[in-house]
RNA sequence: GCCCCGAUGGCGGAAUGGUAUACGCGGGGGACUUAAAAUCCCUAACCCGAAAGGGUGUACAGGUUCGAGUCCUGUUCGGGGCACCA
């Protein structure tokens, strides 16, 4: 038999599809055919090329939408690039060559590579987030965001002309610039968001964050939290997803309570009040003692006004909070340390008690109100900090156990949460309220390799944005884009790009020299798919209306926190302007799966400094694509993390090699078992890409092939459906197959098989008979055997373990097994 | 601490409440070969037994059911996410 060629044959069938252009999707009004719109999350390009992780994803999607295309439907299967960056930045410094051109390299080697896999994305539709003609319209839509506020009333997005003129829009764009407390992490020099500086330490290469104040480009993400979370009712996420976007949102319910204060130098309480955002307003009773946050306001003014006695001794607990990083803050969580305010006391206003204010860096100044009421006997961290304290700890006591109780003159009653917040309305001391963790978007970077913030800052008119027709906003091209200590962007050291005329009044200006986080690029990538190379719009609504919202979009779980929720938001609020059309729903992806990680052999990581990375070239250049792509749809459940496994790749070589070998030899003749086994292998292989048990397709593909193999060959009236069956895994291979046994055009276009449902069983079949709950013989019968008989037929054969007893109870399950209770 | 997911042979794993361990890897045996590789065939959960057969078995303890890997309750271990969020 002649060996199988592979490398001849994927070479032959990757020019031959790409000359016939077989997997470019048709734009709407040329096709009739339904849409599907198959997602993965678009690769960064990196230096070190691809890893064996990304076909994972792009084969199993590809697997599905060529069965959609098989059956006729069109498809919409992109690919494109992530290619702004950090990691480009730092590779480009240490090639010594320009981001640019970096990036040029990088999306050519990964281009290579995912073409030598034969996925079948549409080319033509490729987008790079750092071409010109795509980061105009990425900056065109950071412009809506500065030019537009959140109607609460409406509750959505509106253009800021609609904004009533005695409102200041400064205050209510959804894109702003303010002073905010940041990340700094002092190795990659960068500001980072909270998401990226996640338990104190740098995403990107795991160093400390410092904190620094700075002026940032923020994005009003959290108006839209209360959408965000209730909208994924409406969407198929994995469970796990879903979690993670609601812990993410972290919405908290409960309420204000107002705290009435007194000062050393006031007899009369003052103007100002404590408000503590509590989600158990029911223990209001036991609050001790109110705890703000050293960053708190008030503090400031208190000690301004001579209020506290201690000034010098509060000013030093701030500082050394504020010295710390969000990492030393977090490791000494356990011990609890503050200051109190000697001076001022509130007034609980449940029972009038007069309660200390103190000041400590566990409660936090960027949630809720930044204050808290401590109920010591209710919250482990209040207690914690009582005990070291000595401030005293009262118990709230519910009205259940007070019946049962003897000691309980004088101490409080527990009212159920609801009662006790509408009491709270009743007398003005307080109001329901929600809270969420979510934080507005810090959207500025120091970097150069980004998009340009397009704003211009005028001495005259303030923050301008850049009008649209002078998009996009290109980058200088330099010499030197490294990063200073300054914490300024490289690009602010550029005097020629920075110094512009003002848009407004042609007066000397400046450019914003902050940059995009990589964020924005991939909150929209997947609407230009729908129409990549349109230059009046960022995509039209014909097309928009055609192909969202995406059915399938697939990707890593380390993207499904951040990028999900950023483009889930970046999405609703193009569809409140309508530049997305109603009609395309409130929610980008209907469907959201996520893929387990490709480990080293043995399970750990891989990891360059380990030396356990599987490079795919190797792979493809000693088994080919169809056989790579085959194993990694094999490997294991596609949401489960599995190990590489070089045996287990030499497996599926051999079965492809057989299935090579059955299609030189003779057709064999068809028999009942045989049909049986292939008509349950089409409703397997289609159950299984439907839901997305790859593994479980290729197993019975091998199944399958080994029923063949034994048979001497493939009937010819299956030998249609049973490349067909083959042809979303090993795509070349079953091509060529298609070619060789006289088929005409190509088998990714041929159509899906269908199962015949009366053969799904063999004529007979091994009936279990089971004698209280256990297996105790197998009698084989006629698959249409009546229940009668099968019963008799049971009994009979159990006539060992019932020892001529009458059987108590008879159970039937058709076409399995008879259950007889003695 | 909170949330989510998982635990099945030597290994990756399969199994709409109905024959546990499909398929693949590795192991053992054999064929072909001077030999090896490649390929092909056979074998294989564990215990007792020569065999027939019987018993045990899906992390652990219970429960529901004629019947539980699967459903319920509790526990242990592992993975992931969040975490001083009041």
């Amino acid at each position: 038999m002649a060996k199988r060629p592979v490398h001849d044959i994927e070479a032959k069938w990757q020019a031959q599809w790409e000359k016939d252009g077989l997997y470019q999707a048709a734009d709407p009004g040329q096709s009739n055919a339904e849409k599907f719109y198959g997602l993965i999350e678009f690769p960064f390009p990196s230096g070190e090329g691809l890893h064996v992780g990304h076909p994972r994803s792009y084969t199993a999607i590809d697997a599905m939408t060529r069965k959609r295309r098989m059956e006729g439907a069109n498809v919409l299967y992109p690919i494109g690039w992530d290619a702004f960056g950090l990691p480009t930045e730092n590779y480009a410094i240490k090639m010594k060559v320009t981001p640019q051109e970096a990036t040029k390299k990088n999306v050519g080697n990964f281009t290579r590579q995912l073409k030598m896999l034969g996925l079948g994305f549409d080319w033509t539709r490729e987008v790079d987030t750092t071409d010109p003609k795509y980061f105009k319209w990425t900056q065109w839509q950071f412009i809506r965001f500065y030019n537009s506020y959140y109607n609460e009333v409406e509750g959505r997005a509106r253009p800021i002309s609609e904004l009533p003129p005695t409102f200041n829009k400064d205050e209510y764009r959804m894109a702003y610039k303010a002073a905010s407390t940041i990340n700094w992490c002092p190795r990659c020099k960068i500001g980072l968001a909270n998401e990226e500086a996640q338990g104190g330490v740098c995403e990107r290469c795991g160093n400390p964050v410092e904190k620094r104040e700075k002026a940032q480009w923020m994005i009003r993400i959290t108006k839209y939290a209360e959408r965000l979370l209730k909208d994924l009712e409406g969407v198929d996420y994995l469970d796990k997803i879903k979690a993670q976007q609601i812990n993410w949102i972290g919405k908290s319910e409960g309420a204000y309570v107002d705290f009435a204060i007194v000062g050393a130098q006031h007899a009369a309480p003052l103007q100002d009040k404590i408000t503590a955002f509590t989600t158990r307003p029911d223990t209001l009773f036991g609050a001790t003692y109110l705890v703000l946050a050293p960053e708190h306001p008030l503090v400031e003014t208190w000690i301004k006004e001579g209020n506290v006695k201690n000034a010098t001794a509060i000013q030093e607990y701030q500082r050394a909070s504020a010295a710390k990083t969000e990492i030393e803050r977090t490791n000494e969580s356990k011990e609890k340390t503050g200051v109190q305010l000697e001076g001022v006391m509130a007034t609980n206003p449940a029972n009038q008690e007069q309660i200390p204010v103190w000041i400590s860096d566990y409660v936090l100044a960027n949630y809720g109100t930044g204050a808290i009421m401590a109920v010591p006997a209710h919250d482990e961290r209040d207690q914690a900090f009582a005990e070291v304290f000595k401030l005293p700890i009262i118990e709230v006591i519910s009205e259940e156990a007070m019946v049962n109780s003897d000691f309980l003159n004088g101490v409080p009653v527990w009212k159920a949460k609801d009662e006790m917040i509408s009491w709270l309305e009743e007398k003005e001391f307080g109001e329901r309220a929600t809270t969420y963790k979510l934080r507005d978007w810090v959207f500025s970077r120091q970097r150069y390799w980004g998009e340009p913030i397009p704003i211009i800052h005028c001495a005259k008119c303030g923050a301008v944005a850049v009008p649209d027709d002078q998009l996009p906003v290109m980058l200088p091209e330099v010499e030197a884009y490294e990063p200073s200590d300054s914490g300024e962007s490289p690009l602010a050291s550029i005097r020629e790009w920075v110094e512009v005329k003002c848009p407004q009044c042609g007066g000397d200006a400046e450019r914003e020299t902050d940059t995009m986080p990589n964020w924005a690029g991939s909150s929209w990538y997947f609407l230009r798919y729908c129409d990549p190379n349109n230059d009046q719009e960022l995509a039209s609504h014909e097309k928009l209306k055609y192909w969202m919202p995406v059915n399938l979009y697939n990707g890593g779980m380390e993207h499904t926190t951040l990028h999900l929720l950023y483009s889930r938001f970046w999405y609703k609020f193009l569809w409140d302007l309508g530049i997305v059309p109603e009609e395309c729903g409130s929610e980008p992806y209907a469907k959201r799966r996520s893929h387990g990680l490709i480990l080293a052999q043995g399970g750990e990581k891989m990891s360059k400094s380990k030396g356990n990375v599987v490079n795919p070239d190797d792979v493809v250049k000693e088994y080919g694509a169809d056989v790579f792509r085959m194993y990694e749809m094999f490997m294991g459940p596609f949401d489960q993390a599995v190990p590489w496994d070089t045996n287990g790749i030499e497996g599926v070589r051999k079965f492809l090699d057989r299935v090579w070998n059955l299609f030189d030899g003779e057709a064999a003749n068809p028999f009942s078992d045989l049909e049986t086994v292939y008509h349950q292998s089409v409703k397997k292989v289609s159950d299984g890409i439907e839901f997305m048990h790859f593994n479980t397709c290729v197993s019975q593909l091998m199944i399958l092939s080994n029923a063949f193999t034994d048979a001497g060959g493939v009937p010819s009236d299956m030998r249609r459906g049973f490349i067909q069956l083959l042809a979303p895994f090993a795509p070349h291979l079953a091509e060529e197959l298609w070619e060789k046994i006289g088929e005409k055009g190509s088998v990714h276009k041929s159509g899906w098989p269908a199962f015949d449902k009366d053969k799904l069983h063999a004529a007979t079949f091994d009936l279990v008979v089971q004698v209280n709950g256990k297996v105790r013989a197998k009698v084989n019968v006629d698959s249409d055997i009546s229940e009668e008989d099968a019963k008799a037929k049971a009994i009979e054969a159990a006539a060992k373990w019932l020892e001529g007893k009458e059987p108590k109870q008879v159970i039937y399950v058709k076409g399995k097994l008879v259950s007889i209770v003695a």
